[in-house]
RNA sequence: CCAGUCGGCCGGGCGGCCGCUGCUCGCCGGUCCAGGAUCGCAAGGUCAAGCGCCAGCGGGUGGAGGAAAGUCCGGGCUCCAAGGACGCACGGUGGCGGCUAACGGCCGCCGGGGGCGACCCCAGGGAAAGUGCCACAGAAAUGAAACCGCCUGCGCUUGCGCCUUCGGGCCGGACGCGGGCAAGGGUGAAAAGGUGCGGUAAGAGCGCACCGCGGUUCUGGCAACAGCGCCGGCAUGGCAAACCCCACCGGGAGCAAGACCAAAUAGGGGUGACCGGGCGCGAGGGGAAACUUUCGGCGCCGAGCCUGUUUCCUGGCCGUCACCCGGGUUGGUUGCUUUGAGGUCUGCAGCAAUGCGUGACCAAGACGAAUGGCCGCCGCGGGGGGCAACCCCCAGACAGAACCCGGCUUACAGGCCGGCUGGAGAA
């Protein structure tokens, strides 16, 4: 804790949806309040400049979690858990999705800053199938 | 104080830590531009300071709603090349007057209905232009009708009825045939005005009075309409949110409008080829001249095309193909947020909506979309415990700007203020 928080945890957002499409079929981890998914940045050809280093996020919360009010405070509280735990816990290089579940709207916060972290760790260890499977299956 | 009614307002507050975004000031750095000083013959180099821009840090300051919602009306703004006239179709509005940029909004008034009242509700033009629809019940439902009933004539019959000059007569009843009536019963949302008196065989606007209805004179009012008088005995049920008729209003699409800049494709400019409605003018070529020829040069006419459509007017576009130059989609900038039909205090005019003047005031601007996250305390409300101070627990409404305004409608925990009405109490 010796280097100042703040300056660490400026957040970089994913702004386009082809940055949010090519992130669907990577590295996944579900908890009760949201999903995380991730995928390296190497290989891939931005249309924008991007340090190399930085790490980037994405939220996403579809209409289905309730009014542009409870989906405003979701998002909200997301974006406030990912500053504190973002610097430590993310990898650099990296782009990552976190799909917003009902429960992150209501939810204890420290709760959900831990499972965040738990996430972030384990998203990486463990590459969930059912998306990729899915996928196969349609294609069929 | 209780009950009610109308109108206005609020939509938790304070603090701590950590953030997001606009503007602004300062510092440090980078970059660009022109100028200055200086070095150099020159190209150019160096130096410090400055405008702008970019990034970082620090300070200051602003940052969701009364409905931001539904997208139901009305505008501004933008595009459809610009504009006008008349109409058709379609859609909307519907008492009258006013306000307003405008409205389907608001204010005032009128009419009808409801309420003891304050007050509330009304899609409130036309049903004697036409077409159409009125189920069920009921005898009959709209150029109406007679089931029960009431009255009556005739026939037949009847009565411990009454009178008798013993022939019969009177009165009442049953049945049959006929006539009159529409008061009463019954059906219905609705049955050809209502109540009363007179009248009659029984009845009936048959007659009269009042009320209602229709017509009309006069008076009042800008008008909707109201009042008084007179006339008509009264011939016209409802539905127009059924078609329709009348009056008035309306072109369409929307900030993903539109504008600009940067990377890939059409209209516009140049070159070539093919094809060429008529007339005139002009220019060039040929010719001494008459004249002839070339030119998608210009004008006129004709044909064709161009705002959602039709008719018309002004206006605009007009041969095709190939090659070469300039230009839709994606990203950025802009539109885009402090000059706006802004609210508010006060003065004046007005019953009011509102208008005019004056002073001070307020105005978020994001774009995978900011305006917050976590915590503590206080306050309000509900429930429980306690004599009480107080303690514990629970819930915190509807809901998030997306170009901007004026309205309407819908949603909403809890609370505050004021006017008025009815009652109760006190003086």
């Amino acid at each position: 804790m010796t280097a100042p928080v703040t300056a660490a945890t400026k957040l970089v957002m994913l702004k386009r949806r082809s940055e949010f499409l090519r992130i669907r079929n990577g590295l996944r981890w579900s908890t009760a309040a949201f999903v995380v998914e991730t995928k390296a940045r190497a290989g891939w050809t931005s249309p924008m400049p991007i340090d190399a280093g930085l790490a980037r996020f994405g939220l996403t919360v579809t209409k289905q979690l309730g009014g542009a009010v409870d989906r405003n405070r979701i998002r909200r509280r997301l974006r406030a858990a990912l500053q504190q735990i973002a610097a430590p816990h993310a990898k650099p290089g990296f782009d990552y999705v976190v799909i917003a579940r009902a429960p992150a709207g209501t939810c204890d916060f420290d709760q959900l800053v831990a499972d965040l972290v738990t996430a972030f760790e384990r998203v990486h260890s463990r590459p969930a199938k059912p998306r990729q499977e899915k996928r196969a299956t349609k294609s069929k």
